[in-house]
DNA sequence: TACTCGTGGTT
DNA sequence: TAACCAAGAGT
């Protein structure tokens, strides 16, 4: 018998759609509208693991400065860290300008059509490459995330735990696929898992595709998709040391390319590498200074808890040690008023605002 | 396969 | 409030 899936997720698709800031609507794309690759790709890259209300004033405010994949492609690093700063993932940010040069140099400012040739293109994965295929070119492929994971371990009752239920997921979802408007099903299926098909609590009452459900039917939506039991998090102790001149300027250092935080500005620590390194005390300063400690820091990261002890010295300008730092990469002071627009992660805004609570705060024009 | 990689909002 | 979660990719 042939599946009512598509029927009825599209017609309630044309109804209830989100309506966001990257997407053309139904009608728009009824009526010949296309979707820009480069503005499919940018929410794309920016909306892995990040929530929709996170992306929109990222999204906004890249597509501002850099409408266009070649303009990007000219961007500096530096500029698009300081864009991205908050946003989290910062491996993306260094793909998306990876990824944009490879566009402009190797394929002529243009995306590859295919999921195939996107895939081979740096930050775009599987479930990426699907997406900007079938939304900007209309083709005809299984976009699976975890909305639509959600979705079809319900519609099939799937008990096989994930990520190993991810190839009978696939094989359901391209049997389900319509002839035609792929983008649509592919973003039909993420809104119904946002809005309908939710984790807990689903509406199956008003949902679509109730009659084509076996959870739904069996009462049981929320024991699916089944997921392995997730591990306990280490906490890691480490120290951050915030260097202050009575400008108000803060030294800045930047971390490596790799690894967490890669590519952003950070003020100098210690490695908190180890499960616990210890360095607690001034021991580990980058230079001599009066260091007095501020308090803590408490920051969760996916697989850690970082506990950061915060010092503080006001470095003045006879103080001949604070010159060299030959051990950090790309050392400066950052003026007062730039502060806030440096490369600085979430983590490390709040390790400064420890020590300067007015770092961030947001001053009068034309005062001092 | 399993681990690494952020952050802020919900429940 | 601790746990869970969000349009995953790279290694």
């Amino acid at each position: 018998m042939t599946s009512e899936i598509a029927p009825h997720l599209l017609a309630w698709y044309d109804r209830h759609h989100r309506s966001l800031p990257w997407r053309v609507t139904p009608d728009d794309r009824a009526a010949g509208v296309i979707n820009d690759p480069y503005a499919v790709w940018l929410s794309e890259i920016m909306l892995q693991q990040t929530t929709v209300k996170a992306v929109k004033p990222y999204y906004e405010r890249f597509l501002e400065r850099w409408p266009t994949v070649k303009q990007l492609a000219g961007a500096e690093d530096e500029d698009v860290m300081r864009l991205w700063a908050g946003l989290g993932y910062y491996s993306r940010a260094r793909n998306l300008i990876a990824c944009a040069r490879a566009v402009a140099d190797d394929h002529g400012g243009r995306f590859p059509e295919t999921a195939e040739g996107l895939s081979k293109l740096p930050g775009i994965g599987p479930y990426t490459a699907a997406a900007i295929a079938a939304i900007a070119f209309d083709e005809s492929v299984a976009v699976v995330d975890g909305n639509v994971e959600r979705v079809f371990t319900r519609l099939y009752s799937i008990d096989t735990p994930l990520p190993k239920a991810k190839t009978e997921i696939k094989a359901r979802v391209s049997e389900a696929l319509p002839k035609t408007r792929a983008g649509d099903f592919a973003q039909a299926l993420m809104d119904l898992g946002a809005t309908i098909c939710t984790p807990r609590s689903p509406a199956c009452a008003i949902c679509p595709l109730l009659e084509d459900c076996e959870a739904g039917g069996a009462g049981n939506p929320e024991a699916f998709p089944v997921k392995p039991p997730k591990k306990v998090k280490p906490v890691r102790l480490g120290a951050a040391f915030v260097a202050s001149r009575p400008d108000g300027s803060v030294l800045l250092v930047r971390r490596p390319d790799k690894g967490l935080l890669g590519g952003m500005r950070v003020v100098p620590t210690t490695d908190w590498t180890a499960r616990q390194d210890g360095a607690t005390d001034t021991d580990a300063a980058p230079f001599p200074a009066s260091w007095e400690k501020k308090g803590q820091v408490i920051h969760v990261f996916t697989h850690f808890e970082l506990r950061l002890n915060v010092f503080h010295a006001l470095v003045t300008s006879d103080d001949k040690s604070a010159g060299t730092f030959d051990a950090f990469l790309d050392a400066r002071w950052s003026d007062a008023e730039d502060l806030a627009g440096e490369a600085l992660p979430s983590v490390m805004k709040k390790a400064i605002t420890i020590a300067l609570p007015e770092a961030f705060r947001p001053r009068k024009p034309g005062k001092d």
